[in-house]
DNA sequence: TAAAATACCGACCAGTCGGTATGTTATCAA
DNA sequence: TTGATAACATACCGACTGGTCGGTATTTTA
């Protein structure tokens, strides 16, 4: 259903999400994603009736997208720990533009109407911190994870995650198997030396 | 050195802290600061030069005083977890708007002028991360922590507290001695069950 | 008490931004 | 060939924004 079938509007999109990336929702410009779509600004508002309406399906396309990918790792067989792996790695493996967008909805979240606030926080719900949260909730039930709050602690492993792909974390954890290591090493054992 | 004698710079700081902390740098007028200020934008300009000064010395005024209670926490005696509890309990302790403005830096460090990142970044830095981590490193030296980056670590730690004063960690864990068990609880040991 | 500095006012400006109105051109079915 | 529609282009609008400026009230200082 969330389809591009416009090549246009598919570089929009690309373009969009580039300039999106980099800086915050009232600071990227209409004529700007114009100018570097190479189209004027009757052809981007013939393909997106606003602002805000490109912004969300822009949004909408990534997160469909991240989705049914982090769900493969979900409906995967094994331990908890190794499904998280796997979906840790499915993300890291993503491109890194598509890596931070993630992180777009906290920081723009209160510069859209409320309409697209709850639509999208809904969106981004669905798309990964509930598929996180199941695999801890299994976890839990099966007795490998000891009771926690599970939605809470799906996000703070997600932002756990995206500090991994931080300046500083890219510098200290060379690759992908590094930073999966971080990441659910600390999730499960914590830090505390062995005794 | 940070004073700030005159009360209409003070009422200043606090209505732009109340206005930063809802919306982005970008979304804030200068004409709503002065509104909500009761006095006019001429006044305003009186006593800041720029609305990136006044952006600035918010933060500057904020950040001191933190590094100020935060420094406490650190030249504690004590193990290092003993000493992260403190400082955790610290933060908490804060005002909700407070707690908050360390959210800021980074939805708004792209939007405001590369000298000002700089400054800001600085501040930030020595203010909680820098304090984190010397907490840490003294840990690791102990043979209280395995070794681990200890950079890395101490703004994986920020987020995790960052996240029991969300909307969702507030309804979760009630009161700040369950927040602290929770963050430093997974920071040591992890969410293994044990065996 | 004169003078100088500070605090403040409010009208105004130049530029920007999202959005619109009004075209022109390409596509393609009938 | 025609005519409807999609896909663009161009010019423009009105609201808004950060910042300025000449001037006034108030306080401090000489």
């Amino acid at each position: 259903m969330a389809n591009t079938p416009h090549p246009t509007a598919e570089r929009i999109h690309q373009v969009a999400r580039r300039l999106f990336v980099k800086r915050s929702y009232s600071d990227v410009t209409m004529d700007e994603i114009a100018v570097k779509a190479q189209i004027t600004k009757g052809a981007l508002y013939h393909h997106f009736k606003s602002k805000e309406a490109l912004y969300l399906a822009m949004m909408e396309a990534d997160l469909s997208e991240k989705q049914g990918l982090f769900n493969k790792a979900v409906t995967t067989g094994g331990s908890a720990q190794q499904r998280l792996e796997i979906l840790t790695r499915t993300f890291l493996d993503l491109s890194v533009e598509k890596k931070r967008i993630s992180g777009l909805i906290r920081r723009d979240i209160n510069t859209i109407s409320l309409k697209a606030r709850t639509r999208l926080l809904q969106m981004y719900q669905e798309a990964l911190p509930s598929q996180v949260q199941s695999i801890i909730e299994e976890g839990i039930a099966e007795g490998e994870i000891r009771p926690v709050d599970a939605r809470l602690l799906s996000f703070s492993f997600i932002s756990l995650v995206e500090h991994t792909i931080s300046q500083h974390g890219t510098r200290t954890l060379k690759d992908n198997d590094e930073k999966i290591q971080f990441v659910i090493g600390l999730l499960f054992n914590g830090i505390a030396a062995k005794k």
